[in-house]
DNA sequence: AATATTGATGCAAACGATTTCGGGTCAAAG
DNA sequence: CTTTGACCCGAAATCGTTTGCATCAATATT
């Protein structure tokens, strides 16, 4: 408990304590003698500034919280690992909260950070968040917001994705292409972005090549992962299955799998598939699954490089309200051939 | 940036700063009326307390730090979500950092937190951590601390783990059973404390059923998948190749798949496997893979209960030095059969 | 030679909360 | 009529930094 302070210090060296932290701060109102005296002593007694009482008077905390709807998942991961590779070499750190796909979660973690805990927050909505009244407040706060994949585009702030329409578009044409009459379309919710882009790439697609398709062909899924698996096995089961699928999301895919594998249907013969995940072993599944995958990394790097301008150079101003796309990458594999 | 703190709350309701705060943390002390007065108005203005000015002077910060070796692995997504279903019941915050394996990106981290920044560690070391000095002034220092899976015996802490000598015991002998005669243990590196048990419980599998195993059998991966899928295929190419395959860790596993792929052999004619691993689609893979799955959740949240009675309880003694084991479970699947 | 300037340092206030100490009121008890 | 104690509240110190302003000596300027 015998923490050392700057008063401590400042005693043992026969200083007042404001040298002192000139001196550790590189103040050019400090002799250069006195400096290394200063620093020495420091570096000797192990002197850790108190981040709180720095925070406090600076009104800053070096800290940025990430908020994402699910842990156990690749991209969010690589995105987080993204964030942390620009971040940590600023010395700021990161706060990770899952929503586990709960808007209440989500209000409740957002209004924690509203007492300046964070200079800044980065987020993927969840799916269920309709009303963003809790995602303005954060802006009206003028917390700096960005948002990545599940974009929230009511809020006029900077929003990374991928060109998920394109994608939709791609894959769908895609499935076409292989022979494909009836393609349905898995989604998590009608609620979420990337859905909604994803939707209009595949119905424009199938709308290009004069393909009808009937209302039911788009899945709303829900949550529960065995919920999901009946839900598609039963359409795998039914009269009128589809021959192709186009997952926009990796975890509807593998329900996906687990309903084929009831259903004994097997890929590519009985149905064909295309998914939206950033899976790295997807080339090893049974079949290899084809994959359309976003750049994680990437999108995570740049909008903490966003951030870090932001935030450490004086007079920035807002984030600009618009929206970065970032292009997926396409693997072809067995599960659509 | 009219931030609503605790004088201004005061000077609406004409109270002292010290009755709101009282009045808030309801104490005795304030009439009932008046505490009923402070909390409406609080609420009108969504007053929210700031976080560093309590932590300065509680000298606590509600936040605790989890330090991991990669993100991108099932196993360590699971346990973050233990322990925050947890934590946050206690409006506790949970700091996330990757070592990347890397042993000096460890060391900085754990200098970072020794401030007081955080109320206690998770962590579970990275495979290069040999020396653990690092490690011992967290201890000195008075930070609780709590290890999981890659646990330091040096440190005189409570460690959570799963029963890797009995579980690298128990998938050679069902390697044995299945006709497997040189069976290769692969593993990340010497220093990890759960490689070292699950090589124990290999070796004495493999005594027991009196077959010799050679030097170089024990095969030493490194960081790299490339340079993994590379040596496991060269091995897989000679002619001394194994028939049977432990996998201590999941990316071994993977990089086996692939090496398997380049070599043209399959499993389970050509050689088997078994691997520790928390993939949720391990069912999924072509062949099937035989996992030995840790109770990743139950150790998170296991660990957060710990910590939070030694939190929030006056008076708790320091936690004991003893290692806790957590069963894990044995998945047979195609790989082994 | 008197004054202005510069350089190096210290004093004290501030950040926003909690808490110790102490003061005042009022009713019941002595 | 005083004493006691319960009850309610405010002033001020505190946590560990940073920083505006004051201080004081030494040097530069006129």
């Amino acid at each position: 408990m015998a923490e050392v302070n700057i008063k401590y210090l400042a005693a043992k060296l026969k200083l007042s304590p404001s040298t002192v932290s000139r001196a550790l701060n590189d103040s050019y109102e400090i002799s250069q003698p006195t400096k290394e005296r200063v620093v020495a002593m420091a570096k000797e007694l192990n002197y850790q500034p108190n981040p709180f009482a720095r925070s406090l008077r600076e009104q800053k905390s070096k800290t940025i919280a990430v908020i994402i709807p699910e842990r156990i998942n690749n991209f969010f991961s690589q995105v987080i690992d993204g964030i942390e590779e620009i971040t940590q070499e600023y010395g700021y750190h990161l706060l990770v909260y899952s929503t586990h796909e709960n808007v209440e979660t989500e209000r409740k973690i957002v209004s924690y950070l509203l007492n300046g805990r964070v200079d800044a927050i980065v987020m993927s909505v969840s799916s269920q968040t309709k009303k963003t009244d809790h995602l303005e407040t954060v802006f009206e706060k003028a917390v700096p917001l960005i948002f990545f994949d599940r974009i929230c585009q009511e809020i006029p702030t900077t929003k990374f994705i991928s060109n998920d329409y394109e994608n939709g578009f791609k894959a769908t044409i895609h499935l076409i292409e292989k022979g494909c009459k009836r393609i349905f379309f898995l989604m998590l919710s009608k609620e979420i972005s990337i859905g909604k882009e994803r939707l209009r790439g595949y119905q424009d697609a199938l709308k290009k090549h004069g393909l009808p398709y009937e209302e039911n062909w788009i899945v709303q899924c829900s949550q529960s992962e065995e919920a999901n698996i009946k839900l598609i096995a039963k359409i795998l089961y039914g009269l009128d299955r589809p021959d192709g699928i186009l997952a926009s999301v990796e975890k509807l895919a593998i329900a996906t799998y687990h309903a084929a594998r009831e259903t004994k249907l097997e890929m590519p013969k009985d149905f064909k598939m295309v998914s939206f995940s950033n899976m790295k072993i997807a080339g090893l599944l049974k079949p290899s699954l084809t994959t359309i995958s976003q750049p994680a990394f990437e999108i995570g790097s740049e909008m903490a490089k966003l951030l870090m301008k932001k935030l450490t150079k004086p007079n920035q101003p807002a984030f600009e309200n618009k929206v970065i796309q970032m292009p997926s990458q396409i693997d072809f594999r067995e599960s659509s051939n």
